[in-house]
DNA sequence: GAGACTGTGAAGAAAATATTTAACAAATTG
DNA sequence: CAATTTGTTAAATATTTTCTTCACAGTCTC
């Protein structure tokens, strides 16, 4: 129809309006302690499909090695996946498109981290705040400032039990029903 | 009432409990992409209350002007905040010790920034294969896979929507009467 | 089972980040 | 207004992290 000059023009766009997408999504991940080429990697998933780590390295100009490293990060953090083609040798990875999912899949896990962690390293710190302040021969203003850790734990306990209770409601899907998803509408502003 | 050598005990097993409660607020806060030793810095002046940057650098055991990016660092994430001892030259700061507060400060920003970017880049990258599509000359095969993008984007704009509205049920308060903050009961479980 | 291919581990090189020292600018005190 | 103190910037250094090259183990193919 055209030379193959133009062709190359329109593809050279549409590379760039994905490279739009991939940047931004690195950036963002980046915010979430996913290191910057890491990101690059989940964008590039994201606007490309299913990649073997061949594709990938040859797309990012990289070393497999780190493909493979890299693809195992975002599968630890839930939003990669494998899949395969049939027929294929080869081990192919998939991106989580649905960003619904990636924020469930990240958050839930990160925060049942965080509850699990600080809970339990709390009731270890209070045990032994416990006992300093029964104790007999400690003196009062040391025994004063135990309590009044203690007494900041107790609201750091209640918010820890907050973030569980969120986590559930998300893994339930409640949340969604308090904040709705807007549907997919033809006539949206 | 007793000697000092008993005294220095308790005092060291508070400090214990303390740097339990340090640590374990450091390697959460790293999940967040905050430095560790920032973090460090967060748990201490949590269980520590308000400080001055040498009472950092001195508990720390750092320089000043790490202990000055650091806080600088903590108050980009809006929790740690500027304070003052009445009568006193030196600048205090002191940490955000509500965590339910800390949580809306934190991901609020965070959110927003990444619905602001994001959104934005989508608009470009919308627009300019928006212009490839309705070109003459640009091939079908091109053609169709930036229309197969614009389907993926404009579910993920649902997603950022969706993601700003949760933004502003948790500023407004909204989140926390669907999933509500335990009371504080003494005969609770 | 030999040969080819895929994915990952280890070691070292390169790059990025964090930290310190030194110098300075602003503010405060006497 | 000189002297002191506080907080920050800049440059140098140290440390950590990332990335690559090389090597190898496991698998599939013929």
């Amino acid at each position: 129809m055209t030379d193959s000059h133009h062709q190359d023009e329109w593809r050279e766009s549409l590379e760039s309006a994905k490279d739009i997408i991939i940047d931004s999504l690195a950036e963002t991940m980046d915010l979430y302690g996913v290191t910057r080429s890491v990101g690059t990697l989940y964008g590039t998933m994201y606007v490309e499909g299913d990649m073997t780590l061949d594709e990938m390295r040859e797309k990012l100009g990289m070393s497999k090695p780190s493909m493979s490293t890299g693809v195992r990060k975002l599968q630890e953090f839930n939003v990669v996946k494998k899949t395969h083609r049939r027929g294929k040798r080869k081990q192919t990875y998939v991106a989580e498109k649905d960003f619904f999912r990636f924020f469930s899949n990240f958050f839930t896990q990160q925060w049942e981290r965080e509850v699990r962690t600080n809970l339990s390293a709390i009731e270890s710190a209070w045990e032994q705040l416990d006992m300093l302040i029964q104790s007999e021969e400690a003196e009062d203003s040391i025994k004063e400032e135990a309590r009044e850790i203690q007494r900041i734990l107790s609201q750091s306990i209640k918010y820890y039990k907050w973030l569980g209770r969120l986590v559930e409601s998300i893994e339930t899907g409640e949340l969604f029903k308090y904040i709705p998803v807007e549907e997919d509408d033809e006539k949206e502003r």
